[in-house]
DNA sequence: ATAGGGTTAG
């Protein structure tokens, strides 16, 4: 007894002490224990303490102590009969993040009992706002600042800058960055971070490379604000920068990098990356593992990203769903299904992007029944009310299966107004099976909807061209012209020697050009003697390039493989990455390549993967 | 009497 009771003393001086959190980390690392203290305090009414007290409420919103529980911090706190500025600011911190709301009435309250807040009591507050992103409320926590006259304070401005950047306004986000006496590094990459929101690389490369400090945080706000605004290249590069600079990058970093590295396709750069992480003891968090497999899935090495996943130590949804991701884009419907058994197995509750790719997986593999099954145990069995995604996996689940009636029918009965992509994904399944009755309907809705894509156009006028219906072709291509309708360029990349190529449509601007061309007129040679015709075709066009395949005309996957065929020997695998889908002409142009050649090719579409080997590809021409 | 502050990731 009294060697407990010298323990709970002992604890209560840590309590008390000026600095006690390590001490009292000593005797008091998980929730159960520091219930049991909170107990022996209100028994001994040292609860009344109100230092005592504020520890103990420390404690539970720290999120890195082992002891973190808002719900438990927000009991403490219900029972204290008039807590004092220090609780009301740390409470406004820990519930900031998590449950942005309560920081906001933490500070109504704090107003209400006459308490008047200090500068400590702004930062969190406007981060509150930004963790909703909810401009309004950061509007009021700005007057409030105002009000309370810390608008000069470097702490509460660095996070109206990162406030109203995150809300998108970064014209409020700007005025508060003039106005700051000495913005610091904090508020520049805020600022930068602000001008990615919006998309302009530009003005934030410009910022980057004007501002007179960088720390890690601003290289990795660079390398992932680039990265999300499609510009993986110069990501890249940044990273390259940073290494020859001699600085370590961190976790953090390396998932903007990785992440490039996937959607560039260069598997061997992303291989690099991948050692750089593992030879600088980088731990493999959540994220950085989560995003390898990605990464490895999407350079089309699927069985390596299943590796690296199994060899996670920790594993969430997002994790499970990239495994299930890159199953789908392979076209391995079953495998997918088995994974996403596993997790739910797990305990792990799917999310609507689970079912996303697990339903494209089924209307890839051509499993009807699977897809409609899981597709009805969305809301059922997980509480996730489909949204236009999922509906628009089942018009394609059963368009690609050919149940053309039955998907217009499902279009015209769901319950929510169906958005341009879902009548696309109908007409892309009368594409495959050649119906220009349907069709014809369903580009009349879809025009309308969407008079600047260009996709939908090319892909109805195509139709028509299959079924012969040139005068339809004609007039889809007059309507595409008068409304000014820009189609979208396509693009090829491919990785050798650790460099990333790129081509465009009759790319004539690459150093080995005349080259390339001259194996490309080989290739034709030798495929044209396998049986090769197209190429010559009719007025056939292809998809999404809508151009007719000639010499100035060349389609980029084709410049991409004659510079693999070039440049590498086998059995090194030549993988593409293409921002568009494949066309038919190239598809049957690679298949026979592969043949011809003894070469295996790897080519990832917007859609899917395609594996071509020995004359046939994965996706059993059905795509 | 005694305490507490910002930015980056799949």
């Amino acid at each position: 007894m009294n060697k407990s009771i010298n323990v709970c003393s002992k604890v209560l001086n840590t309590l008390r002490l000026k600095n006690p959190k390590l001490l009292f980390l000593e005797s008091c690392n998980n929730l159960s224990q520091l219930k049991i203290i909170h107990g022996y305090m209100i028994r001994t009414h040292i609860i009344f303490d109100i230092f005592a007290v504020s520890r103990l409420i420390c404690l539970c919103t720290d999120p890195s102590s082992g002891t973190f529980s808002l719900d438990y911090a927000h009991d403490v706190f219900s029972q204290i009969e008039t807590p004092n500025l220090f609780i009301y600011n740390a409470l406004i911190k820990g519930f900031s993040s998590e449950d942005p709301i309560k920081s906001f009435r933490f500070y109504s309250e704090l107003l209400r009992a006459d308490i008047v807040p200090d500068n400590l009591s702004f930062p969190f507050l406007v981060r509150a706002c930004s963790q909703l992103e909810a401009i309004d409320m950061g509007i009021q926590a700005h007057g409030q600042v105002i009000k309370h006259g810390f608008e000069n304070d470097v702490y509460v401005q660095n996070n109206l800058v990162h406030m109203y950047s995150t809300c998108g306004d970064v014209k409020a986000a700007n005025e508060v960055f003039q106005r700051m006496v000495c913005p610091n590094v904090v508020s520049w990459t805020s600022m930068i971070a602000g001008l990615f929101k919006i998309g302009d690389v530009v003005m934030a490369r410009e910022l980057f490379d004007k501002m007179p400090e960088r720390n890690l945080v601003t290289w990795s706000t660079m390398i992932s604000g680039c990265a999300k605004n499609n510009c993986f290249d110069e990501a890249v590069e940044l990273f390259h920068v940073l290494k020859e600079k001699g600085v370590k990058a961190n976790e953090t970093v390396m998932v903007s990098v990785i992440s490039s590295y996937a959607h560039l396709g260069a598997i061997g750069l992303g291989e690099k990356a991948h050692d750089y992480i593992v030879k600088n003891n980088l731990s493999l968090n959540v994220i950085l593992g989560t995003a390898l497999v990605d990464m490895y899935a999407r350079c089309g090495c699927i069985e390596k990203a299943i590796k690296v996943f199994n060899e996670m130590p920790e594993k969430d949804v997002l994790s499970w769903t990239a495994v299930i991701a890159g199953l789908a884009m392979h076209g391995y419907a079953e495998r997918a299904l088995w994974f996403f058994w596993e997790m739910v197995k797990s305990g792990l509750k799917p999310r609507d992007i689970t079912f996303t790719y697990l339903l494209s997986a089924c209307s890839h593999g051509g499993l009807v029944e699977k897809g409609l099954e899981l597709f009805e145990s969305m809301k059922r069995e997980y509480g996730i009310e489909p949204r236009l995604e999922h509906y628009g996996c089942i018009v394609d689940l059963l368009g690609r299966a050919g149940k053309l009636a039955e998907a217009e029918k499902f279009v015209l009965r769901m319950p929510v107004k169906p958005n341009a992509p879902i009548w696309g994904a109908l007409l892309g399944a009368c594409r495959i099976h050649k119906n220009a009755e349907i069709a014809e309907r369903v580009g009349n809705v879809l025009i309308p909807l969407l008079p600047e894509h260009s996709g939908y156009y090319v892909l109805l006028s195509n139709i028509y061209a299959r079924t012969n219906r040139w005068e339809n072709v004609e007039a889809t291509r007059q309507m595409m012209k008068e409304k000014g309708v820009k189609k979208q360029p396509g693009y090829s990349l491919i990785e050798v020697d650790g460099k990333v190529h790129k081509f465009t449509m009759g790319e004539k601007s690459h150093a080995e050009t005349e080259m390339i061309e001259r194996t490309w007129d080989e290739i034709l040679q030798r495929i044209r003697l396998a049986g090769y015709t197209g190429n010559t075709s009719d007025a056939f066009f292809d998809i999404d390039e809508e151009e007719k395949e000639s010499a100035i005309h060349r389609h980029s996957e084709k410049l991409a493989i004659a510079y693999g065929i070039m440049r590498t020997k086998a059995p090194t695998v030549i993988r593409i990455v293409k921002n568009l889908r494949v066309c038919e002409d190239c598809h049957h142009a690679t298949k026979l390549i592969s043949k011809v050649f003894g070469r295996q090719l790897i080519v990832r579409d917007r859609n899917r993967f395609h594996h071509f080997r020995e004359g046939s590809c994965s996706c059993m021409d059905y795509w």
